[in-house]
DNA sequence: TGCCCTTGTAAAAAAGGCGTAAAGGCCGGA
DNA sequence: TCCGGCCTTTACGCCTTTTTTACAAGGGCA
C-alpha cells in the first residue's frame, strides 16, 4: 500500500526539499507547489490528503488559500509560520486551518502533527460517534449526557455548547475568535475572558488534573485545543 | 424475510442514488425523500425502522424534523452533516437525533452505523411496552392508567400528555420548546412557566420527595429530562 | 533583573430561570 | 343557576448561571 498524499505548499526551495526528504522517509507520498496560485492547481490535480502550507507566499494570503481550498476539500491543513507571519496565523487558523507550527520547527515535530491529522482525517469513527470518550469521561450527545466514571456530570448550557463544539473540532486548533462565535455568537468575538473561565470550569469538572490538563490544551495567543 | 425499511431525506440526487445502492447491496429496503416536507409524509407512509436525514435541507432546519418525526415515531435517526452545517449538528442530536456522520464519508462506515442503530432498535420492544414502571410508580398506556403503590392516581390531560412525553422519551433531555409544542401544541412554544407548573404538579403527584426529584430531571437553561 | 502580556483562579454583582402558591376564567354536569 | 375541576395567568422568593471585576502566576524579551 502506498502512502497518503501529501500537498507542500511552501516558496523556500530549502525547506520543501527538506520537508520532502522528511515526510518520504515516513513513506507519504508528496507533491510541491511555490505559490498560492500554484498550490491550488496542484491541489486539484493530486487530491492530497493534507497539506502543508507555508505564510508569506509572494501572492496573496494563506486565508484565501485556506477557503479556495475548503470550498471542494475537507483535507487538514497545516500551517508553517514565520515570526513575520504570525499575526496572519490566527486568520488561516480562523478560515478553517487545522494546526500550525512556527518556524523553526524540528522534523520530529511536524511528522508527528503529520501523522496526527492524517489519522484524524482517516476514520472519523471516535470522534464523529454520538457518544465520544477521554480520559474516565463520556460524553452522549444524542441524550445531552456527560459522565466521569460513570457519576453524571452538570454542565451548563455554555458548558455544554463550549465543550460539543471543542469535541466536533477534536486535534484541531480552535482560535479565541472561533470558539467565541460558535458559542456566544458573533458580537462576543471580543471576549476571550470569557473562554479563559469557561474552560477553567470544563478542566476542574472533566480533566483528572485540572492544573496539567491533558485534554483542554491551551495554544498561546491562539486559542485552545480539545485532545482526544 | 425482507429487510428493514430505511427513508434517505436527502436533496442531493447523486447522494440519494449512492447510498440507495449500498443499503439495498445489504439486502435493506429503501425510501427517498428529497425535503423536511416529503420526508415527513413519505415516513407516514413508509413507516421507516431507521431514517438517514441529510442537514442542509432546502426547506428548513434538521432539528425540526426531528421533532416532529419523534412525535409518533422512536426509529432511529442518522444525521449526514456537512462542514458548514457542523453547528447546526449538535442542535439535531439534542432535538433527538441517534448519530451523525460527516461529509464526506465512506460506504463501510455508513453501513457500519446503520447496521448498528438497526440492530439497537431491535433489541429495545421493553421501549414499547404498554406498561412502564418506576420508583413505586406503573404507567399502564393501553388503559391510560397511573398507580402509585397500588393505589389510582388521577392524572388530568394535560399531565398525562407531559408524562407520555416525557416518558416515551426516557434519558433524554427534550428542550422547553419541544416538551411545548408535543403537549401544549406550536403557538404555545414560548410559554415554558406552563412546563414548570406541570411538571411540578407530576413531581407531588408521582415523587416520593417533590423537593428532590428522582425521575423528573430539571436541565437548567435547556429543559427536563426523565429518568427511569 | 524587571516589565509587559497572556493566562488561570477566585469571588463579587447582575441577570435570568425555576418552583410554588394562589386567584381568575372557562366549561360541563348536577 | 351553582358547583367543581381544569387550565391559564400573575406574583414573588430562591437558586443557578452568566457577567463583571480583581489579582496572582508564568513566560518572553529587553
Amino acid at each position: 500500500m502506498t502512502g497518503a498524499m501529501i500537498l507542500i505548499v511552501e516558496d523556500d526551495s530549502q525547506i520543501r526539499r527538506f520537508v520532502r526528504a522528511a515526510l518520504e522517509r515516513d513513506g507519504l507520498r508528496v507533491a510541491e507547489a511555490q505559490s498560492r496560485r500554484e498550490g491550488l492547481i496542484e491541489a486539484g490535480r493530486c487530491r492530497p490528503e493534507l497539506v502543508i502550507l507555508d505564510l508569506g507566499l509572494p501572492d496573496g494570503d494563506g486565508a484565501d488559500f485556506v477557503a479556495d481550498f475548503r470550498a471542494w476539500s475537507s483535507a487538514p491543513v497545516l500551517v508553517l509560520s514565520a515570526r513575520s507571519t504570525e499575526h496572519d496565523k490566527i486568520g488561516v487558523l480562523d478560515a478553517g486551518a487545522d494546526d500550525y507550527l512556527t518556524k523553526p520547527f524540528s522534523v520530529g515535530e511536524l511528522l508527528a502533527r503529520v501523522r496526527a491529522l492524517l489519522r484524524r482525517g482517516r476514520s472519523h469513527p471516535e470522534a464523529e460517534a454520538a457518544v465520544v470518550c477521554f480520559g474516565d469521561v463520556e460524553v452522549d450527545f444524542s441524550r445531552r449526557q456527560v459522565t466521569r466514571s460513570g457519576v453524571r456530570i452538570k454542565l451548563t448550557p455554555i458548558e455544554y455548547r463550549l465543550l460539543a463544539t471543542l469535541i466536533t473540532h477534536a486535534g484541531k486548533v480552535m482560535t479565541h475568535r472561533h470558539l467565541l462565535r460558535e458559542v456566544w455568537g458573533p458580537v462576543y468575538s471580543e471576549s476571550s475572558h470569557y473562554l479563559r473561565i469557561y474552560v477553567g470550569h470544563l478542566r476542574h469538572k472533566l480533566e483528572a488534573d485540572p492544573a496539567q490538563p491533558q485534554h483542554f490544551l491551551t495554544e498561546t495567543g491562539v486559542g485552545y485545543r480539545f485532545q482526544l
